[in-house]
DNA sequence: AATGTGCGCAACCGCTGCTGT
DNA sequence: GACAGCAGCGGTTGCGCACAT
């Protein structure tokens, strides 16, 4: 352990990358697959190592990616997930597949940690959890339920596809685009609301409808609206870092609970914490505003 | 209009764990 | 079993932008 796999080279390039790197990197994982990333370099030319393009596919090249806000629901399930699974973004992002790790981690860090924090202060005796780690997360997603449709989300303003910036960086959403047409399950493009997406739910669900939890799939329709069926392109967008993903390699280990306990655990807490009064919901909910 | 400040996010770094030899 | 190489993960950094003053 602890051995150096920084890119430290000579001639390695850091940095942003550039649209023509993005061209290469994609056109090679066309051909490839994405994977063995340390031929990616050594086979494209690019002067990257083979950390930086894994990580360049992953969180921004890579097909189904879903940038721009995070929707009251999506928050809601990040607060809860990470009050279950705690930091283990990688394990949460498998729940949201169209979201990377990165992406989560950041909205949390630089949101929702503070809102919980506000939270927890405007809540300080009143809570009777000894862990001040651990907000009541079904209240959270309950808060945030209560408002899906409501209109009033700050998150839900803005189409996820406006993106401000003009920075390449910023704007490589678009590449994914140069891979439609080549994936074997193309990403079925249906607009929703914002607030009303939570297909990527379906996406990780549809392995444990077929493996061990049949009902869940109705649950789910319960507790969130917009619930949509499990698209096809689950087996190919998952692959980031889905516990069931297509290489077959084990993703949670033992220090995760089992998905099937944890879902279950989701969906109990969710249905109990959706039969609080709605004023008690609306004392808290206005915390997190 | 210029400057300061805070925020968001892409990218990097260091570490862990898995796999093959 | 020990070791080495690799992929993946989580924490952190730093740049660029937006907003406030």
């Amino acid at each position: 352990m602890g051995r150096s796999q920084c890119c430290d080279k000579v001639g390695i390039k850091r940095g942003p990358w550039t649209q023509e790197e993005d061209t290469i990197l994609v056109s090679y994982i066309q051909k490839h697959g994405p994977g063995n990333w340390r031929s990616v370099p050594a086979n494209t030319g690019l002067m990257r190592c083979s950390k930086s393009c894994r990580l360049r596919w992953t969180n921004y090249l890579r097909p189904g990616i879903k940038r721009g806000n995070f929707t009251q629901s999506e928050e809601g399930l990040i607060i809860h997930l990470q009050s279950l699974l705690g930091n283990k973004w990688a394990a949460i992002a498998s729940y949201l597949p169209q979201r990377t790790d990165n992406d989560i981690k950041n909205y949390w860090n630089t949101h929702l940690k503070k809102k919980i924090e506000k939270h927890q202060v405007a809540t300080n005796g009143r809570t009777t959890s000894s862990d001040s780690n651990i907000v009541c997360p079904a209240l959270v997603i309950s808060t945030c339920h209560d408002n899906i449709g409501s209109g009033n989300s700050h998150h839900s303003d803005l189409p996820s596809s406006d993106l401000s910036s003009s920075s390449y960086a910023s704007s490589t959403h678009n590449i994914s685009r140069l891979l439609q047409g080549w994936t074997r399950c193309p990403p079925k493009v249906q607009p929703t609301a914002p607030d009303q997406d939570l297909t990527c739910l379906g996406i990780q669900m549809k392995v444990d409808q077929e493996s061990c939890h049949p009902p869940f799939n109705e649950e789910l329709k319960q507790l969130v609206p917009a619930w949509e069926e499990p698209s096809a392109e689950a087996s190919f967008y998952g692959s980031q870092s889905t516990p069931a993903c297509a290489d077959g390699k084990k993703r949670f280990d033992t220090q995760n609970p089992p998905l099937a306990a944890l879902e279950n655990w989701l969906l109990d807490e969710a249905a109990r914490q959706v039969d609080l009064s709605a004023g008690y919901i609306d004392s808290i909910s206005h915390a997190f505003i």
